[in-house]
DNA sequence: TATGAATGAGAGTTCATTCAT
DNA sequence: CATGAATGAACTCTCATTCAT
């Protein structure tokens, strides 16, 4: 469903396996799923998800690099798009998670719940460590110009973090709140985190 | 480990499994962990874990049920001796919640990673319901008050209890910074994120 | 039916399968035979298999593990009988030898098999090495006493060697030689093929 | 590598596939080997391979018919040279298996794990029953002759054509001896071994 | 021709669970 | 009470083979 486009070409067959595969590990987690639910959601037998994927960890890894890559190629955009002040940058990196979470809800549920559910070796601290760092950056910046004044800069940016990833526990498509606003409130509910002195702008003001 | 002490009464191994339980599910996952394992963590045979529990699932859900009741406990204390005033209020209920975190990780991982672990059918939902209750009347408490003026005290509440559950992630507790100062300091980011009107109290300032 | 008592008492199942093993694994081979097919001649579950053995290849080397030292003690029951003329001495091993043999027609296969049928890492080497080096002591001794005259020593022992071992492929039971006679015919033989001098004795004569 | 020239004409893959067929069913067996296996390492497709060949059973009667009709080939050559005298025609006979044996490795080895390695139904006993009377007219022959003495000219038999065979487990082509001196040892213990009356005539004494 | 995709059957192994002792 | 033995179902994965292209 949102795999690249690059896997997906001239291997017919990749792209459903690599949606059904996040689906199905989404729903019940690596060890709970089996590589037949995964297949039979794909529509295709066991030995040819095997054709395409050398295993049942490779398979993960697929999905969880994909959603990797999504996330952080947004996360780059967002911030390109931005300016050099620390509050729009911030506001970028919220703007780009949530949005990320709201439109990829089983990548990112993938996502977070990474740890423990498998043992994926290195690159996996890698990426945890770079998601850590985009965040970790922009309010150190922010603190540094005294545009941010939290006394705490690693607990705000782990709230902020924290804030907006829960929202894939709760968040509901077919809910009242459309994701917009919802962006808006969590870009109001991280300047606030981080005691912006600028205070922070209300929702599209 | 910290099971009640009623379960441990008069059973000698229902002790020592609960503590293996709870280390297993909490490494592994609920289907990565396997009732071998368990009995053999907790040095009892396989045949004596039946003896004491129906099956893994009621192994969890003793698991879940103590830890939960546990974190309530320690709520409902916090919230006694805390007044009526919604931002001690709040605090006492962050007090309690990074309290237990830090001092029942297992468990805190477990609860944390119930949702899609398992088919823990009703009784999750309710409990669920009843620790986002918790909070939830005391932000609006402190929101009708005027004490609290978040526009969004929905999502305020969910950072709150996010930026909290998160500390299990990276609480290390041979780190440099000790437990009560870690409590401190997300009472700190929790009055802020609802834009306590009264400061929060910057800590021991 | 012929593993050794110590590694049958009190681990009823153990010795059904051992013998279904030998025989499957003997009719098979190792890669055509099947932990199932195992199973089933032994009458057991495959789980049951898998509760005394930690896998196929386990349960290879324990067949051949029997096997081998079954053989060894006759040879070394067989030596010690015999004195320390090098014509009676070759004359024990290949009576042990060929007793071994039509007894254990099933073990018989399997070690002479052996080789390439799976992967039996270090004590292979060794024990082949041990089987060559119990008649290549023999004939090296017969030849220093000038009792064996053969100018080819080593390629003598080895012809006795692979004389003995194909009796397996032909020796019927229901056949009409007895055993004893197979038996004296290639201790002749042996003493035949490395020229001992005092002509070997005509069989039982 | 020494499958026969009609085999190879017009067909490219027929003869890599024939070769990597050889090299695979002797390193790992018959049930050992995969398809896949000796695809690859002939370098074409599977699909190609079915192209040429029904499947692994008749790849296996390939790789034997053709290794068998060499051998039988070189046997009959011997013997049009040897002229009619038993001991000349049993030296013949060895000459020809030992020069087979260590010229054409792989294939001795297939030939002699035939027993057991699948199920080649008819023509195999055919086949081994043709060796078997090859070597048994000679040795009848001698005996009726009067110049092999042996008093069990089956038992004495099945010596020399084992002797041979059992070369292939021991040869080592990079050894110190050299293939043309271990043809004569072996034609030196086979006419020993049949207990010819002109003694075995030394190697080149 | 020659290939990648696809498959059903079966491989070895582990699982949660039960039961006679 | 507690154990070792046993099991059926399910697991991941590989097999030999076919077929549309």
């Amino acid at each position: 469903m949102t795999q690249s486009p690059r896997t997906t070409q001239r291997r017919p067959g990749v792209g459903v396996l690599h949606a059904a595969a996040c689906e199905v590990f989404a729903e019940r987690g690596f060890h709970g799923a089996s590589v037949r639910d995964i297949a039979q959601r794909a529509g295709v037998s066991m030995a040819a998800l095997y054709h395409y994927y050398a295993g049942k960890q490779e398979l993960l890894e697929a999905v969880l690099t994909e959603a990797t890559e999504t996330y952080f190629r947004m996360c780059d955009e967002a911030l390109k798009a931005a300016g050099s002040d620390p509050a729009d940058r911030l506001a970028a990196l919220v703007r780009a998670t949530v949005s990320y979470l709201v439109s990829h809800r089983l990548q990112s549920s993938l996502l977070l719940a990474r740890k423990g559910i498998a043992d994926l070796p290195e690159p996996d601290r890698e990426v945890a460590a770079a998601g850590t760092r985009l965040f970790a950056e922009v309010v150190e910046a922010g603190v540094e110009q005294g545009v941010f004044r939290t006394p705490f800069p690693d607990d705000a940016r782990r709230t902020v973090v924290a804030a907006c990833n829960a929202i894939v526990e709760w968040y509901n498509p077919a809910g009242p709140v459309p994701p917009e606003q919802i962006v808006e409130r969590y870009v109001h509910l991280a300047l606030t985190a981080v005691e912006c002195v600028r205070r922070a702008p209300g929702p599209r003001s």
